[in-house]
DNA sequence: TGTACATCAGTGAACGCGCGTTCACTGATGTAC
DNA sequence: TGTACATCAGTGAACGCGCGTTCACTGATGTAC
């Protein structure tokens, strides 16, 4: 037996991940309520009885989609050398496939352009979610010369974002591999030093 | 005397900056045609006597955007070491003025996550202008051992618009300008490697 | 030189459209007796 | 067990608003004679 209740937030799950879906595809802005209702087969009036305000959503789906990403990139290193895992976090990162699955990838790319014109909270969220899966990372930095490992961590979160976004925007063109493949040198070369 | 032809042609010009500035400020979608006009003190409906559409104002003001930040830049290097001109280039985009001065600066962090959804011409000016600044990145990269020049220079450029576009999301944080001094270093380790 | 006309940059209101949000309603599920 | 009522997830149409684009119009500038 399923009561109304246990219905209900099964719904919003399902709201929560339609919306982390296009979020991914189209940004804030063109993730539309009624097409992230749609996505799961209701309509825009049901929204609010779920959440409060699309600003909400987004800030909901936002973190879902970003602790997603995570959990693929960092999971799974244990079979790896440590001194390796850096540097398959960041191929795992910069792939065509998370260039192309877009509604499954990284959700910064399609965010951080308009995170600084709308709602406070949304800057806040993804701040949280920089400092995250840079702690994440780092934590797989050997010792560097020359960086602390906090800033190599931060700087090559930057370049994966950096790089990323690009490659999405110029999907379909040979700069785009491109753009991915120098990202990937420029990241086994700042993670390859002699220690310090 | 200026003859109406002259006339028409500076509005025109400044309908173009107009359009630059607000394109660097608030992306595509926020550079609204009636604002774009409203800053040079004309109303809307004169706009279509200048462009054709929105999407051909954008292209041309995402250009004009760009080659201004080239200038700004790439100039003034003659009396930098041949060697120090990449680091000199990097501290200037990756400066706190280049983040708050946002009319001014860098438009790319403003229009990238637009560009993979909107007008298949908003992509073909992005790649050019990728192209253009990672060319005259490259012509004052050392050489280097481990990776092309031309991978690097492009990877450095992924790194920049990334970093100033985390960077511009989260102004007026603590993050925002730690991930500006991150990106420097970064770019300094990678470019003072010994040459391969 | 003066007069009548043509041109055209810019105005301002309207158009169609899409968005976030609201709200009266429906109908299936659950409860009380 | 059956019946009457309450609850509430979801519907669908409407709301106000803002956007890109169009268009009839205005009035200053330029041209013809």
């Amino acid at each position: 037996m399923t009561t109304k209740a246990e219905q209900k937030e099964r719904t919003h799950e399902t709201i929560l991940a339609s919306a982390a879906r296009l979020l991914r595809e189209r940004g804030i802005a063109g993730a539309r309520v009624a097409d992230v209702m749609g996505g799961v087969g209701l309509t825009v009036g049901g929204f609010y009885g779920h959440f409060a305000s699309k600003e909400q959503l987004v800030d909901a789906a936002l973190r879902r989609a970003a602790g997603e990403l995570r959990t693929r990139l960092f999971g799974r290193l244990d079979d790896k050398p440590a001194a390796a895992r850096a540097q398959v976090v960041l191929k795992r990162y910069l792939s065509a496939a998370n260039r192309d699955e877009v509604a499954a990838g990284c959700p910064l790319p399609a965010i951080v352009g308009e995170v600084g014109t709308t709602a406070p909270a949304h800057a806040e969220v993804l701040g949280e979610q920089i400092v995250a899966m840079a702690s994440a990372l780092e934590a797989h930095l050997p010792a560097q010369g020359g960086i602390a490992r906090h800033h190599l961590a931060l700087g090559l979160v930057a370049m994966m974002v950096g790089g990323l976004s690009l490659a999405r925007a110029l999907r379909g063109t040979p700069l785009s591999d491109e753009i991915l493949k120098a990202c990937r040198a420029l990241g086994v070369l700042a993670t390859s030093l002699p220690a310090g």
